[in-house]
DNA sequence: TAGATTGTTAATCGATTAACAATC
DNA sequence: TAGATTGTTAATCGATTAACAATC
C-alpha cells in the first residue's frame, strides 16, 4: 500500500484486470498469479503487482491472488459493486448502438436514460428506453441522481451539452465526440476516438 | 527533420490534427500557429511543432503554418490522400452501426464488405452493403486487395478470426474485441475498449 | 526593424520494467 | 525444505514540455 498518485493508466487496467478475473471465476480457477495476467492480457507482471499494491496487499507470497477475493476488492475500488445509472445523449446509429449493447453486456452501468434534440427521435423507443426531449435532460439527471453520461452528439453540439450536463451535477463523461471537452475540477472525461485510432493505422500501410 | 523513431501517439495526433486543419479549411482560415493549435486541441504547442518536425519543416518562422498546405503533408503521411477499402467483420449492433457511420462521414476508409457467421444475418443488407457468410471472407479480402479490417466479433473468436485475416494478407486491424491479439511482427492493432473506459469513470464517483 | 513563431535541444516528468529480499 | 511468487525499490525507458537561437 503506497500514497503515490494513482494514474488513469492505472484504473483503466483495473476494469481489464476485473474482467479477466471474471473469466477465471466462469471457468472455476481459484488462484492466478501476476504471471498469469502478463500471458493472458500482455500487461507486464511487474506492472499488474504494482498497480494492485496501490490498493492493498492482496496477493500471498509463493501462492498468487484468490481469485475470488481480487475480483471483489477491484470490484468495489471501482464502484461496480453496485448499480451505476447512466444517461446518453444523442441517439444517432452510434448512440443507439451502444444503448443495444449496454443491454447484452448486463453491466452494472446501464443506460436508464437516454435524450435527443430531433423531434423525429423523441417518442422513439430503443427496446424498453424511450427517447426523451433534450428539454428534459437536466430535470431527469437531477431526479435519477445520475453522475455519469454518454455523449454521443455532433461535435459542434458536444462542449454545450457537457456544460449541460455538469450543471445537472453529472461527474463523468464518456465522450465520443472529436472534440476536447473543456471541464472544471472534479469532472472526469474519458475521450473515445475510434475514426482517430482508424486513420492512424493507414499510416503503416504500403503505399 | 529528425531520425527519431515516431510513436504511436505521434501518430493518433496526426489524425486528430488532420481534422482541425479540415474545419480550418472550411472556416476559410489560411495560416495556424502551434498555439492555435494548443488553443483549441488541448495539446502542447511544443508537442504539436515536434511531432510536425518528424516529418518536415512544415512551417514558417514567425507565420505559422499554411492550412491547406500542411493538410495535403498530413494527408500523404497518413496515406488518406487515397481510398481505402476496410472489411468488417462481426454484424451485431456495434458492427452495423459503425457501419452506417461510416457511411455518414464520407471517410476515406470506406467498409467495402461486412461479414458475418449467423446464418440468419447473411443476405440482409446495411443500406448498400450486403452481409456475406464469413466462409467468402479471405477470398474476398484477397480480391479486393483489402488491408484494413474492424473487428466487431464477440471476444471468443476474435483471435481466430485476426488469424484468418492476417492470412488473407490484412496489415491493420482495429480491434473492438475486449482480448489482446496476438500478432505477427508488421501487423499494426489499434485496440478500442470503451467499457473499460467507462467502467475506470466508476472509480472517481463518490460512494 | 520589432514581434511572432518555428524547429530543436535539454530538462522534466511519468510510466514501465528488472531485480530481489521477504515469505508463503 | 525448496520452489514460487509477492511487494517494492531502483533503473530504465519514453513521452512531454520549457526554453531559446534562428529567422520570417
Amino acid at each position: 500500500m503506497s500514497e503515490k498518485k494513482i494514474s488513469q493508466a492505472t484504473i483503466k487496467r483495473l476494469s481489464v484486470y476485473l474482467r479477466f478475473l471474471e473469466t477465471l471465476k466462469r471457468s472455476g480457477i481459484q488462484k492466478a498469479s501476476s504471471v498469469d495476467f502478463e500471458k493472458k492480457l500482455g500487461i507486464n507482471s511487474a506492472q499488474v503487482r504494482k498497480d494492485f499494491s496501490f490498493f492493498g496487499d492482496f496477493g500471498q507470497k509463493g501462492v498468487g491472488y484468490d481469485v475470488d477475493s481480487l475480483f471483489k476488492e477491484i470490484q468495489t475500488i471501482l464502484n461496480l459493486d453496485q448499480k451505476i445509472p447512466v444517461c446518453l445523449i444523442g441517439a444517432g446509429k452510434l448512440g443507439t448502438a451502444l444503448c443495444y449493447f449496454n443491454m447484452m453486456q448486463k453491466d452494472p452501468m446501464e443506460i436508464v436514460s437516454v435524450f435527443d434534440n430531433s423531434p423525429l427521435k423523441v417518442g422513439n423507443k430503443i427496446e424498453h428506453l424511450l427517447i426523451q426531449p433534450v428539454e428534459e435532460m437536466i430535470s431527469v439527471i437531477q431526479e435519477k441522481k445520475i453522475q455519469v453520461a454518454i455523449i454521443t452528439v455532433p461535435g459542434g453540439y458536444a462542449q454545450y451539452t457537457a456544460d449541460r450536463l455538469i450543471s445537472a451535477g453529472v461527474k463523468a463523461i464518456l465522450n465520443f465526440a472529436p472534440i476536447p471537452l473543456k471541464m472544471p475540477e472534479g469532472v472526469q472525461v474519458q475521450d473515445v476516438d475510434f475514426t482517430a485510432d482508424l486513420h492512424s493505422l493507414a499510416y503503416f500501410l504500403s503505399k
